[in-house]
DNA sequence: TGCTCCATGTAACACGTTACATGATTGC
DNA sequence: GCAATCATGTAACGTGTTACATGGAGCA
């Protein structure tokens, strides 16, 4: 389980009420990991439960129920636990492929506007990394080691953008072209080869 | 839900019983998305109920319980009316990324040797995929569609390698370096800054 | 008064993972 | 005979998603 301690992490760096937390993580390891507020709820009750972190009335509730969290030792002792285990690289799980197969075995389903909807899409995520950069990580600033690594975890999302963008240009090119050779010499040998 | 949908593009390619589909999703769409057999054989189920595709037992099951699964019109009108509908593009949900947050909230939590076994893990796997490339879709052949398609798909998949390479060794020589600002000017201005 | 945002929650369900179980076939 | 592989399944649990509910605060 990862999401406590994404939320653990993000506790660490502010304490804060779970619906602060929640649209904190939209903005900075929501960008690439998106966690709706009940499961922040849920995780939050858990860690609580399990003492890696308290809650205390916040001094602004008034008469509504807000809550801060806080880390306490037992979760930074678990968050230093949990960062030394080695973990799988991400899958690279997209809807959009699976249409693509279907797409080669059904014959042409017209993908081209989807494709075209997630230019746009990756262009605007691109646009907005690259506007956080150039705010916060101005380039030639002897930069202290903690912002040195929100900045490279931020380059590792504008690569992912702009190769998502160079390799949908290039399918785009492929769908759009008219003339296939229908030689069946050509075909793959194997429904099961070719990624 | 795109499992069942990923599962009826892979029968229409080759109808097959569950175990074998468990197989050769793994080497095709499963390079990206991996799925259980049992997972596998729950979606097969449901399917059935459906009425999307139809089973029945294979020449060779001798005694054993082995089906072989065939898509039914149904099936592959669910498919064409699914693969018209957008999507969202896929989270880079990393546990590393958490990882690396908390390293920079806490101090250095050693993550280089990680970050080392990371970069052979995609090593070997970029090497698989283009020896897949080098043996199904050779240079100046000129291709049909759907065997361009799936070499757009495979070349998704290196392209991602290949970025994942670079930035780790870029992160893994950050790690390594010793000299750091420790002027409080130069860090981010707030706790969200910069993904 | 009614609207939007803040803030927290319950319920139900879909999807994904892990462990365990069963029995047939193939190869040494 | 034994082990590995083929082939299918159940059970339990953890995570993620969607819908719905509640009430306070700020504003026009």
């Amino acid at each position: 389980m990862a999401l406590s301690h994404a939320l653990l992490t993000s506790l660490l760096e502010k304490s804060s009420s779970g619906y602060d937390l929640a649209r904190r993580f939209d903005k900075s390891i929501g960008f690439f990991w998106h966690a709706t507020h009940q499961q922040i709820y849920r995780e939050l009750g858990r860690m609580e439960a399990a003492g890696w972190i308290a809650s205390s009335s916040a001094p602004d509730a008034g008469k509504t129920r807000k809550r801060i969290y806080r880390v306490l030792p037992p979760g930074q002792a678990e968050l230093l636990r949990w960062a030394a285990e080695p973990s799988a690289p991400m899958d690279l799980r997209d809807e959009f492929m699976v249409r693509l197969r279907a797409d080669a075995a059904l014959g042409s389903l017209d993908l081209a506007p989807e494709l075209e909807r997630r230019i746009a899409l990756h262009q605007d995520k691109l646009a907005l990394y690259r506007e956080i950069e150039q705010r916060d990580f101005a380039a030639g600033t002897g930069m202290v080691r903690a912002a040195s690594i929100h900045h490279m975890i931020l380059k590792k999302g504008i690569l992912y953008e702009e190769n998502s963008i160079a390799w949908a240009q290039e399918m785009l090119d492929l769908l759009k072209k008219k003339s296939w050779n229908t030689n069946p010499r050509h075909q793959t040998p194997e429904p099961e080869a070719g990624a």
